[in-house]
RNA sequence: GCGCCCGUAGCUCAGCUGGAUAGAGUAUUGGCUUCCGAAGCCAAGGGUCACUGGUUCGACUCCAGUCGGGCGCACCA
């Protein structure tokens, strides 16, 4: 298949090129090709001549000419015109976007997979939640965007690891021991001697219940048998975290959401990582003792003030594990990382990057990368929710999926800009009509396989079918949709931004409702009617790829 | 007080490394089905892009400051 329809990338070779004609002593300007705005600026839109005004002393316009006059001959350019300051508007013929039906149509679930990331390894790591109570909405849009974004990475061409650390140590799960402890000797929440760091939450009663009743609960591929002696704090400890990992891990199957890797926080220690990454830490010189403890001198390294690391009780601080959980990741040859978190931990990004300079083991300034997500709230009848009976204070990811669905949990928490905080609406993810995008969405692919099932053909008769006639406004229109798909992904994977996955998904379909109320597909015409179906089989084959980056199902039938 | 994020239509939000007349959904108003799915389509109204200054041929976008909202500022994790 020789047909080009990146026509971007096409455009900007052919722009370079002229570029070396028209200002030899300039070829370091920056060429931007990008998708205009309005129609009738054309198809794409270099804003060269503009660039170059400045340093040829010329006006841009006489620029643009010459710029044109120098491009290479391409089949694929129907005409060119000079509009406003300078833009350079190319036309695409009808023809070579006709191309991208059997394009799509011929690569199939493969569309939109490019290889920018050439297979190099990526780590992911996301939802990362502490075995202390069940997945809240906020680890929720952890998941969605961390596993968008994996999905994304993966049609890049990456070679993507998702991973998810666990502290199964240290103070927070003594407390959950203790308030597990505590509740199986009938002491509850409401007792005047309930701890006030203690868990309040009824999943707490029912680990008690559990390990009093002698289960035995499966997580992380090992079995835990409760002994049910409450005396015994080590077996209740690792008891409650077994539990609230399998809980935890019916949440994600719940969610679709899979992992490559989990990785603990207490095999940090047992492992010698923990005390290795210490050492090293010394042996480098930024660290000295004071107060009866154990400094790292960050400052050195961007941080506002030292931090400690060995506390006076002889424990660590958390950033010292993660920083040899980093130290880790980087061995085991991951060269990129991305840590999906949630926006309140943001602190900790300057000690870790700081720990592993510290460490100086090779491993590049500002690594790793990170995206985090703003606090979620969650509403109902215009009301703000925060109360679940399960978890105490907050609202827990599987009561949102059992009340709205995991299609409509997916999307709405993936498709908003992860910097931006986010109100989930759920009479709005619930509703099943058109001010829901996500039925809006899968409607379209719903519409157009009822079309195709009654016509009933074969699929491989529209690989052959001759697309020419395609060339109305709306017919071209869902052409360019399709032609944009692959450089969204390349645009998605390079930002970091699986919500624009999302939004594309809402234009696409747009694009066909309107489509799909003007025309008919059905017709006696039989070459008019396999050239339209042709083009709705390629828009629904693009509405299931883009809708599987989200995680969420594109149904023929709802 | 310091750090990070945000501020775009009544509401929820897009706006790509600066580009041409700032967009969508929703809500409001008015239209469209003898025919493939109306969970749809078409149209209208709705804006000081928080504010001020700067950089630039060009600023919603970049920089500085002000105001407002969120989060974080432990020998917690």
């Amino acid at each position: 298949m020789s047909a080009v329809f990146n026509f971007k990338d096409h455009l900007y070779e052919l722009f370079a090129l002229a570029l070396r004609k028209v200002a030899p002593d300039a070829i370091q300007t920056e060429i931007v090709v990008e998708r205009p705005k309005l129609a009738s600026h054309g198809d794409y839109a270099c804003n060269l001549a503009m660039q170059l005004a400045k340093p040829l002393r010329k006006p841009p316009r006489d620029i643009a000419q010459a710029l044109i006059a120098a491009l290479p001959a391409s089949d694929v350019i129907e005409k060119m015109e000079i509009a406003g300051a300078g833009f350079i508007n190319v036309f695409i013929t009808t023809a070579a976007k006709q191309h991208v039906v059997h394009g799509v149509l011929q690569t199939g679930a493969g569309y939109g997979h490019i290889r920018i990331g050439a297979g190099r390894r990526v780590g992911v790591e996301f939802v990362s939640a502490n075995p202390t109570g069940p997945l809240h909405v906020g680890h929720g849009r952890g998941a969605a965007v961390g596993d968008c974004l994996c999905n994304v990475l993966h049609a890049a061409g990456w070679n993507v690891t998702r991973e998810f650390y666990y502290n199964d140590a240290g103070a927070q799960i003594d407390n959950l021991m203790n308030s597990v402890r505590l509740r199986s000797l009938g002491i509850t929440p409401d007792d005047p001697d309930w701890p006030e760091a203690g868990y309040r939450g009824d999943y707490i009663a029912d680990i008690a219940r559990a390990y009093l009743d002698k289960e035995t609960v499966e997580a992380d591929d090992q079995h835990v048998h409760a002994s049910g002696d409450v005396q015994d704090a080590e077996a209740i400890r690792h008891f409650a975290v077994a539990y609230l990992r399998r809980e935890q891990d019916l949440d994600l199957r719940a969610f679709a959401v899979e992992f490559d890797v989990f990785a603990l926080e207490s095999a940090l220690y047992t492992d010698g990582k923990v005390e290795e990454a210490v050492k090293r830490l010394i042996a480098s010189g930024h660290t000295y003792e004071q107060d009866d403890a154990l400094w790292l001198r960050t400052t050195d390294f961007g941080d506002d003030k030292d931090r400690v690391m060995r506390k006076t009780d002889g424990g660590y601080t958390y950033f010292v594990p993660d920083v040899a959980y980093h130290l880790d990741k980087w061995r085991r040859g991951f060269t990129r990382v991305i840590n999906e978190q949630g926006a309140d931990h943001h602190s900790t990004i300057t000690r870790v990057r700081a720990g592993l300079q510290a460490l100086d083991v090779g491993i590049p300034q500002g690594w790793p990368d990170y995206v985090l997500h703003q606090m979620v709230t969650v509403l109902r009848n215009g009301q703000e929710v925060k109360i679940s009976k399960r978890a105490g204070s907050y609202v827990t990811l599987r009561d949102l999926i059992d009340e709205v669905g995991r299609d409509a949990t997916r999307y709405f928490l993936a498709a908003r800009h992860p910097d931006s905080q986010l109100v989930f609406d759920i009479d709005l993810a619930k509703s099943k009509s058109n001010d829901n995008p996500v039925y809006y969405i899968q409607y379209a692919h719903a519409r157009i396989s009822a079309v195709l099932a009654q016509w009933g053909g074969e699929r491989k008769t529209l690989l052959q079918t001759n697309v020419t006639l395609l060339d109305s406004d709306h017919e071209t229109a869902l052409l360019q949709k399709l032609i944009d798909y692959p450089q969204l992904i390349e645009h998605a994977a390079q930002e970091l931004a699986p919500h624009l996955i999302a939004f594309y998904l809402k234009e696409l379909a747009a694009d066909f409702h309107s489509y799909y109320n003007g025309s008919r597909f059905l017709v006696e015409d039989e070459a008019v009617k396999l050239a339209r179906l042709a083009l709705i089989a390629a828009v629904a084959q693009v509405i299931r790829n883009g809708l599987a980056l989200l995680g969420v199902s594109a149904p023929e039938k709802m």
